[in-house]
DNA sequence: CGACGCTTTGACCCGTTTCAACAATGGTGG
DNA sequence: CCACCATTGTTGAAACGGGTCAAAGCGTCG
């Protein structure tokens, strides 16, 4: 179980494109990684929290997100995994949103301390995972485009896209169906819409047959018109095969 | 001009707390940096190019957009003197937004192999810098909480007080009014409102006495009822001070 | 079987958009 | 110094997307 955490850590770290060295491996290999299960609906680390080590997504589902005083939640990204969603707390010392799991998940936690030592002694890995982070940060400048310029058709569109994407570059699609345990209330979160309305579109989506969607699978069955739909543009996701084009 | 350039990027790298050390300071000031005056709205870099620089801002103001098919334009932030907006270019190769000048303005260019150089031989600066570019993601992800949760009067506001904070921690502010040369239009395209929404929100600000905002100067009247209005929480901008509490 | 969480439905309402003018402002050239 | 033009800001009326509220269906799991 440990060691396939760290596999799909090393996994990842390469799909950047570049293959690690056998030594920038080990040191991998050598973090101390602490593994949880957590069940659905727990929050790994809270707003204004100050953390002193980083979780990555083993297994499950991750989101995080911001409560406004009103009682209002906005979700700010969903984390499958491979991904590290708080390796910013290295540098951002107190977290301004919380992270929490949407589906029983496996978390693995590293120490603050291992991975400042890890990036001061490999500067490639270092630059690898500033890409990430900085991927992380394409993502929400979309999200942005998103919730800002797209009506709930396209936004449900565009959401489901980036999921389907994410998803595929770590292997997790089977064809054009994902496992995909997101509530509908989340998705009105995520979009800024209503639980109402999100249903509303979801139905005009598998009405005209882009998806179907039930019991946490979902499949896109046309994934050419549901881009179009989202006004969907690859680039922002910054995947390897993408950027060497 | 290239000294003064100069003397804002240290000036900005030690607002982060940490003072640099002479070598670092001298590492900085070797930047072979090329200045240029831009006028208002011209694009600095356009979304698809592969910069081989990027950019800091010396004075004016710039700002971040993409451009949806259907016409569409998003703002995705603002940048004012001291930035670097585009620094993420370093390892995101394609970019995946445009920035443009909404002011006359004075832009130093910077060539990225200078930047990686400077990277490598002082992670300490790599370090700040890394942290820059993380706060710029907060950004993004509180524009998402922005126009995802927050109605109109509370999406202008909120932009209102960002803008101030932003503009204070580089000390273009006197007491509560700072320059702003954003038309409504920008803010339109900023919050993911119509102009002709935003003119009236504006007015409803002006009219509840929370600002004064007429040819190009904002002046904050009750910054305490602004935040209020725009449920504004400082953490997010993770400006120096408020880390150190 | 019953309870709980998620999805679905209908009716009504409201914030925001759209369209279409018009007024103010500021910069430019004669 | 004024006439002109292009932006930017302002206004009103009508229409619409999406929100709210409230209740009912449905799966699933103890």
């Amino acid at each position: 179980m440990l060691r396939s955490a760290l596999n799909r850590l090393v996994r990842k770290l390469e799909a950047e494109g570049t293959p690690l060295a056998p030594a920038e491996k080990e040191a991998l290999l050598r973090l101390p990684l602490t593994l949880r299960e957590v069940r659905a609906d727990q929050d790994i680390v809270r707003q204004g929290d100050r953390p002193t080590q980083c979780c990555m997504v083993v297994e499950g589902f991750l989101c995080s997100y911001k409560m406004l005083p009103d009682g209002e939640r906005q979700i700010l990204s969903f984390h499958v995994p491979g991904e590290i969603p708080d390796l910013q707390s290295l540098f951002l010392e107190k977290m301004d949103h919380a992270l929490t799991t949407i589906a029983p998940s496996t978390i693995a936690f590293i120490p603050h301390e291992a991975v400042n030592v890890l990036l001061e002694q490999h500067f490639r890995i270092a630059r690898i995972l500033w890409r990430e982070m900085l991927i992380d940060a394409a993502i929400s400048r979309e999200w942005i485009v998103n919730t800002g310029s797209r009506d709930a058709y396209a936004r449900i569109s565009h959401l489901l896209c980036e999921l389907f994407y994410k998803l595929q570059a770590v292997g997790l699609t089977k064809g054009t169906s994902f496992n995909c345990p997101i509530t509908q209330t989340e998705v009105a979160d995520a979009t800024g819409l209503s639980t109402v309305h999100v249903n509303r579109s979801v139905q005009e989506l598998r009405g005209n047959r882009l998806i179907e969607w039930e019991r946490g699978t979902c499949t896109i069955l046309d994934l050419q018109a549901l881009e179009d739909a989202a006004m969907f543009d690859l680039d922002y996701l910054h995947l390897a095969s993408a950027g060497a084009a």
